[in-house]
DNA sequence: TATTTGACATACC
DNA sequence: AGGTATGCCAAAT
């Protein structure tokens, strides 16, 4: 299609995350193969702006804490679309944190 | 055109 | 055990 750069890859993936469910910087870099790549999502995030239709609110840190929830323009929107999709949110962390995630590499492993 | 900054995570001290 | 420093890329100013 285009030259993939490491934030299309991100994009790619982060539209792969299923409604009710969420993942982390992290595991998204683990699965495009990054080594210090969680970064490069957490920037591909930033530019998610650019892009299309990117459910940033189902990506969260590895603490499961909504850090970004300040750049969907209203804090509460992100925690609000997460309960609206059934994830929990309090403090703007999610709970039950590992019950909601959802791993990109189960995509293939399952697959 | 160059510099600054940014939605994280890991390693080292 | 907790804090500091580093890695990486692109967009915004």
């Amino acid at each position: 299609m285009k030259n993939e750069n490491y934030f299309d890859l991100v994009f790619q993936v982060v539209r792969l995350i299923p409604e009710g469910k969420v993942t982390s910087y992290g595991a998204i870099a683990n699965y495009l193969g990054l080594k210090s790549g969680a970064r490069m999502v957490g920037y591909a995030m930033n530019a998610s702006h650019s892009q299309v239709d990117i459910p940033a609110h189902r990506v969260v840190n590895r603490n499961g804490l909504l850090t970004g929830k300040h750049h969907f323009g209203n804090p509460n929107e992100m925690e609000r679309l997460l309960k609206l999709e059934g994830i929990n949110v309090i403090e703007d962390k999610i709970t039950n944190f590992e019950n909601h995630f959802w791993d990109p590499n189960s995509l293939k492993l399952d697959e």
